[in-house]
DNA sequence: TATGAATGAGGGTTCATTCAT
DNA sequence: GATGAATGAACCCTCATTCAT
């Protein structure tokens, strides 16, 4: 005779994981994986070393588990604004705009969830890699691929062009800023913004890709 | 009185601190930075684990002398070719295609030495990372920016484009690529060539960037 | 919530501390501290190496923090006994003589601990010395120096004599005989024993510093 | 054919090994035995590390060879001050006068050897401590003790002593403030001179151990 | 005989994980 | 489930000693 409803023992496992998690992600962001270490995270958790591993199954499953915890709500957040509905009302400046927005925005509020990453990917086994990826840079690339896959099919792109390099390199065009200011917080590199940067980049990336202009059409 | 001449002997320390560092890469890229043990880096260089601390002061100090060991060499070849008597001679297609080229070619000799880079940057203490930054990307990006202002100034490049940031997002088009393929290895992402990139943006960018040419309006 | 009061888990920790540094005070009696190892002290109290991290900061923690455990108790049992009550009611020659045998007999107790001041003391950094005398020798030094401060202005001892330097050369007296005996345990050297010495030194100090006595002049 | 005769390889051979003699004991007083090394003392000895092994057959060797090269010179000269003709002719308060400045000035120029014979000795294997002990302490004890017997004969010294006592005994008087200030270098316990100490303790000693008056002969 | 680079055993310390309470 | 002391494997680093030159 449980005291509390077999929901409610879910619920509060549930709970007690994502505060576990938490605390990793950030010692895990601000030590790096191997540095870190469980009795930190554990303090800044809350709770006792060996309570953990009531939860977790070692170290590396805190790891694996962080992106499903930290990253995927933002990045379903970012796929909801990415939806039909919308590209087909907005035009493509202001679409690619957004888009830029929105992911800046992204990493930045989980900042410390890329500095793991960076950290953790080239070292880590494929499989755990890849599942890691999956849920995060490919899941953005896909939805981006498909944005511009449409725009072509529609004939504001150019034809010549393929989405799938559309979409890395729209996102790499805003990487090497995230990176220095994000990721390895450069204090010397700092005088610009992110706005700034969108209102240049993705104008440029247009000429680049937009269909002539239909007065030619006649050519 | 030394058996051996000053020179001689400065040469073979240098030999030896070449060899390790060597290993230390190799291992460092496969392991990780923490992950990897003085152990296999001296089993990698072919020597004893104490001989190691006859060249360097100690794990961290391996570490911080692999960029200028085993990259700087490439990093020079690569600004060798990016003298303004070149890049006069070259149309800027050309002169890009050919930076893009040099730059994907150094990366992907020296992957591992990027993979090591990426994972261990982050958790670095501030004047580490920034010296290490500055050995590498930061040297490339300027001379970029320095390849960017000149055109602009020309009037070949439009005006009121910033060659700070042009030099940052020229690169990063290309970032996506050679991070999938050359630092997390991803297999699945693999149906295009380097070249294919290259060739669909750099005129892409070009197009981009391009200042409306009035001479030509004509044609 | 624990499982014991934080009394009973203070208590326990106490003990273990107490095991520890009676396990590691042997050890560097008999190899000396540098020769000690972690290892055989963690034998010696029975317990694992990394437990003793545990419960000191590293092997020199051990060391500042054995004369508190092994001394102090029996400095303070020696205290108690110089009350000034005490010294009141005895006669000097007796108080003198109950002094050096409670000296010398903490001294023989604790000798392994005297053999690790004397062979760590002169190597070791000026802080910790510091301490460690001052929970000593000082200590006991301090305290007879108070009492033939006492005698003095009394009039007992002479009036031109120095308590300061009185109390050293006391205390000295009996210093070869322990040394040879207890520290170095030189076994050509044994034949005498610690009360023919007291006898024997402790009216030749009071002969040397006794005031005249003018009043039993007539006798 | 050599070219140099054979003694004078002796005479070379023999000052090498002193250079490194004074070189280890100059280390070993600084840092004590186990955390000299060898490396050290090839450096302040001017020659490579290597060489040492060619006149001592490892570390534990130079210890043992200090003594008679840094300690005997000095208390040979000691002795020679001491001479029974010399004891003839001087009163006894100066000559334990000049015995104590003898014994003060010698371990003074020797306090390095000191602080060596302090944190090696308790921890030396027996027949090396013995060997140690012979040629430093004891031999200068031996020396007394001869004229404290010679002294008591002579119905000076009071004839109830035993000289093994009193020769220890008057040692033991100097020894607190030499190991204050030579050894242990504590500052804070400055406020006094050797010459000071030396003045009083004396003649408390020779009253402590003169026999009586001849006036009580008649007694 | 002099050199000093090479060696590798050994020691202090950290920390993920276990388990008795 | 919660706790945190106990564990011991693993790692970095030191340094006495050797030996080829």
């Amino acid at each position: 005779m449980p005291k509390i409803s077999r929901q409610a023992r879910r619920a509060l496992t549930e709970e007690r994981r994502k505060q576990i998690l938490d605390a990793a992600a950030r010692v895990f962001a601000q030590k790096g994986y191997e540095r870190a270490t469980i009795a930190e995270i554990a303090r800044t958790a809350g709770i006792a070393e060996g309570s953990i591993y009531n939860y977790f199954k070692n170290k590396g499953d805190l790891l694996i588990n962080i992106p499903r915890q930290a990253i995927q709500p933002t990045v379903e957040t970012m796929s909801a604004r990415m939806t039909p509905i919308t590209s087909d009302t907005l035009p493509p400046e202001q679409m690619l705009i957004t888009l830029a927005q929105n992911m800046i925005a992204t990493i930045q509020q989980n900042a410390h969830i890329f500095r793991i990453l960076l950290s953790t990917l080239p070292t880590m086994p494929q499989t755990t890699r890849d599942r890691y990826l999956n849920q995060t840079v490919l899941y953005v690339l896909t939805m981006l691929e498909a944005y511009f896959n449409q725009q072509i099919k529609r004939g504001v792109f150019r034809r010549d062009l393929n989405p799938h390099t559309l979409a890395r390199a729209f996102v790499g065009l805003f990487f090497p800023f995230i990176l220095i200011r994000e990721v390895l917080q450069v204090e010397s590199d700092q005088d610009w913004t992110y706005d700034e940067i969108i209102q240049t980049l993705v104008p440029l990336f247009l000429r680049g890709v937009m269909a002539d202009a239909p007065k030619r059409k006649s050519k």
